[in-house]
DNA sequence: AGCACGCCGACT
DNA sequence: GTCGGCGTGCTC
């Protein structure tokens, strides 16, 4: 038997199958989609087997040295797909493997990931007729069942225990459990309204359509896809339910086992390694029907699935930004169709992108244009901050201000967003204007105050606060800009009473954080929440009367032309917030462009109108979706090397992409990173006849060229 | 990727 | 002489 081995490493020349000799007693364990150690150049690694043959090209083939696993890892429509997905990324076919497992079953010699074991004890033979103390112990334990744990014999001494083992009268069995427990279900589907359950009706679960779920902040959409979720588990199928990221997942996770208990699996970056490969061989094994999780979750080795739901569908964090650069909802859609059941991506705001297939009938829209406690959305208040300012303002408006005072007297809670997209708290010279920047990154650092240094967010180079101004020498470094530590300074000086919150990248990445943070905000522990992105996203909080933005146009001036989209997404979710319950609510929003479209129609609730509005300007600058966009990055230790190969490739692509709009070389946001400058060149096109073919060429042109790098990414979210 | 091999300069 | 720096080639 041949197997032809897909190995572990990631380079371009090397990702093709090598062929292997399998000996006589090694091939009963060989299946495809399995893992194999494998000689390869002088060191051992591992790989996945794709190919099994009678017979190899090659001569002198190596042997297989061992099979890695028992059951096997990718399968049938996991291998099918991987290859799609490197068709589609252009990246190495096995980091598209890769990027589908969890760490603990990615091919890779390091990384292990061991299985939990519980002791038990099997009573193998108590011959003896007077029995002693503890064999009389004994036999009262085993007296009803076979295996006994460990932890219900600790009234023998591990000594004793030991003992009994030797004289072989115990016999000790391992046996696995997963990490993860779930209750039992607690609580059933709730009543739909009239409005959910028209939703529900028009949903095919018989074919692969994918649909849009347009429905308001609070409009229930949560228990749309639990509805649709029991239907197909009575058809007898299973559903993979896609969220945004660890923010919302263990809410979302939590809902789902109140009402489908064991039956679900979670897999998501707030688990650890080992919580992830067992969640995973739970849905790998088939014990369980439903899957949560974040994008790649959309891999999950589930079978015979009845329906595809993705959350929060307009969120960026569906596209991966690193190789393989896949989306999930493509993928979501490819598996549709082979499972022949529907998709259902579901937002407030939808991206421009999905709203406009569904115009074209591409996608199917569902519409949810009540909130289901009835109330109308909160009204918004815009502040002009030029104004403010004037006024000697500078964080806090006037209206803001006794806004907080009167809900902390009605004690009644708050969320402050502080809009930090693109913008964090960095430092200045007031004398000369300076601002330090990374060395490697060419990136403004940011300013952390409890620990009193500069960080480079993109390759964590840190360095002391300096006193004087490396530039211009005089003592005048100051922190400008706002951070959620400053805000939440001026907050303390304001309303010294107030009990705050802060939630931010900084204070949430220890494991399990999030979560407890939100618990004890939702128990009226605190009086203001006060934090970045992550707490516009679907919160939920009965309590919760008004929402603050700090600063709502910091996220306009990014240099992206998603930008107008993610600030009005931004604001819309986030005045959501307000009011879900029985009490109305308040948002105030604090802007230097109370003009600007995208916050205009955020203040009205007006999503197609914006929609209106920004496709008109996507289609005069022939942005997406009118025209798709890939991005290409050309990296180089090498100033000159760069720029020299970014024209030249600029120049190939032109000669054969007659048809497309390139734009470009230009240096990439950020030029230098890690000593490397990077180029980029933008195709705008709006069919793909001779580009994958041309992007071919010229990765394979560079494969072998050791100063230059190329990176591809179809429609990009960042440059 | 990372190991072997080979070619060159520096030094106990 | 020989140690080690790194450029090049190769991997079933």
């Amino acid at each position: 038997m041949i197997v032809g081995v897909l190995i572990e490493l990631t380079n371009k020349k090397l990702d093709r199958v090598f062929d292997y000799k399998v000996s006589d007693d090694l091939s009963q364990q060989i299946k495809l989609g399995i893992r194999v150690e494998v000689p390869f150049n002088h060191r051992v690694l591992e790989g996945f087997v794709l190919t099994i043959k009678k017979a190899s090209d090659v001569d002198n083939l190596k042997e297989i040295i061992k099979v890695v696993d028992e059951d096997i890892v990718l399968n049938e429509e996991l291998l099918e797909l991987g290859k799609i997905l490197q068709k589609k990324t252009l990246a190495t076919l096995i980091s598209c493997y890769q990027a589908m497992l969890p760490k603990a079953l990615k091919a890779k010699k390091k990384a292990i990931v061991n299985k939990k074991f519980d002791v038990y004890y099997r009573l193998n033979s108590l011959v003896e007729s007077n029995y002693n103390k503890t064999q009389q112990l004994l036999i009262n334990e085993f007296k009803n069942q076979e295996l006994v744990s460990k932890e219900k014999l600790q009234k023998i001494s591990a000594s004793s225990l030991k003992t009994l083992i030797k004289k072989n009268i115990l016999i000790e069995e391992l046996k696995e459990h997963y990490r993860l427990t779930y209750d039992e279900k607690s609580s059933n589907i709730k009543e739909l309204t009239k409005q959910q359950l028209e939703v529900v009706s028009q949903v095919d679960l018989n074919h692969c359509d994918t649909y849009l779920l347009y429905g308001v902040t609070g409009s229930g959409k949560t228990e749309v896809y639990i509805k649709l979720i029991d239907k197909v588990l009575q058809e007898n199928k299973t559903a993979i339910m896609l969220v945004p990221e660890i923010s919302l997942t263990p809410q979302m996770v939590n809902r789902f086992q109140e009402v489908f208990g064991s039956e679900i699996a979670a897999l998501h970056s707030a688990l650890s390694d080992g919580e992830k490969y067992d969640e995973w061989r739970r849905i790998n094994r088939g014990e369980v029907k439903i899957v949560i999780g974040a994008r790649s979750a959309i891999f999950a080795p589930l079978t015979n699935i009845g329906i595809i739901i993705i959350d929060e569908e307009h969120s960026d964090s569906y596209k991966q930004d690193h190789n393989p650069r896949y989306d999930a909802k493509e993928i979501a859609i490819i598996r549709s169709k082979r499972a022949n059941c529907p998709v259902i991506m579901g937002s407030a705001t939808p991206s421009l992108e999905s709203f406009a297939r569904c115009s074209k009938n591409v996608y199917k829209l569902l519409t949810l244009k009540e909130r289901i406690n009835g109330k109308k959305l909160p009204e918004v208040e815009l502040i002009d901050m030029n104004q403010e300012v004037k006024k000697g303002n500078s964080y806090f408006s006037e209206n803001l201000t006794t806004a907080i005072d009167q809900n902390l007297k009605k004690g009644e809670q708050t969320i402050l967003l502080l809009n930090r997209r693109g913008y964090a708290s960095f430092v200045t010279c007031k004398n000369c204007g300076y601002t330090i920047k990374c060395p490697q990154c060419d990136i403004t650092l940011t300013y952390h105050k409890s620990s009193n240094v500069l960080r480079c967010h993109y390759c964590g180079y840190a360095t002391n606060l300096p006193k004087v101004c490396p530039e211009c020498k005089e003592e005048a470094i100051s922190s400008l800009g706002t951070g959620t530590e400053r805000i939440e300074e001026e907050l303390k000086n304001k309303f010294s009473h107030a009990r705050v919150l802060r939630m931010d990248y900084d204070t949430t990445s220890k494991k399990g954080m999030h979560a407890k943070m939100i618990q004890s905000f939702k128990n009226n522990e605190y009086d203001i929440l006060l934090g970045t992105q992550i707490v516009a996203k679907g919160l939920d909080f009965e309590n919760v009367t008004l929402v603050g933005v700090i600063n709502a146009d910091t996220s306009l001036n990014i240099p992206d032309f998603r930008s107008s989209e993610t600030t009005f997404s931004l604001l819309s979710q986030v005045a959501g917030r307000s009011g879900r319950s029985s009490k109305s609510g308040r948002v105030i929003i604090q802007t230097f462009n109370p003009n600007h479209y995208a916050i205009l129609f955020a203040k009205n609730h007006d999503y197609e109108g914006f929609y209106k509005k920004e496709m008109a300007i996507r289609y005069q600058l022939k942005y997406s979706p009118y025209y798709y966009l890939c991005y290409i990055k050309i990296s180089s230790k090498d100033y000159n090397e760069a720029s020299k190969e970014a024209n030249k490739i600029k120049r190939c692509l032109e000669k054969n992409l007659s048809e497309d709009i390139i734009l470009g070389p230009s240096p990439a946001t950020i030029f230098k990173l890690n000593n490397i400058y990077r180029y980029g060149i933008i195709i705008k096109y709006k069919k793909d006849k001779n580009l994958y073919d041309i992007l071919n060429k010229l990765i394979k042109h560079y494969q072998s060229n050791n100063y230059i790098t190329l990176d591809i990414d179809f429609n990009p979210n960042h440059f």
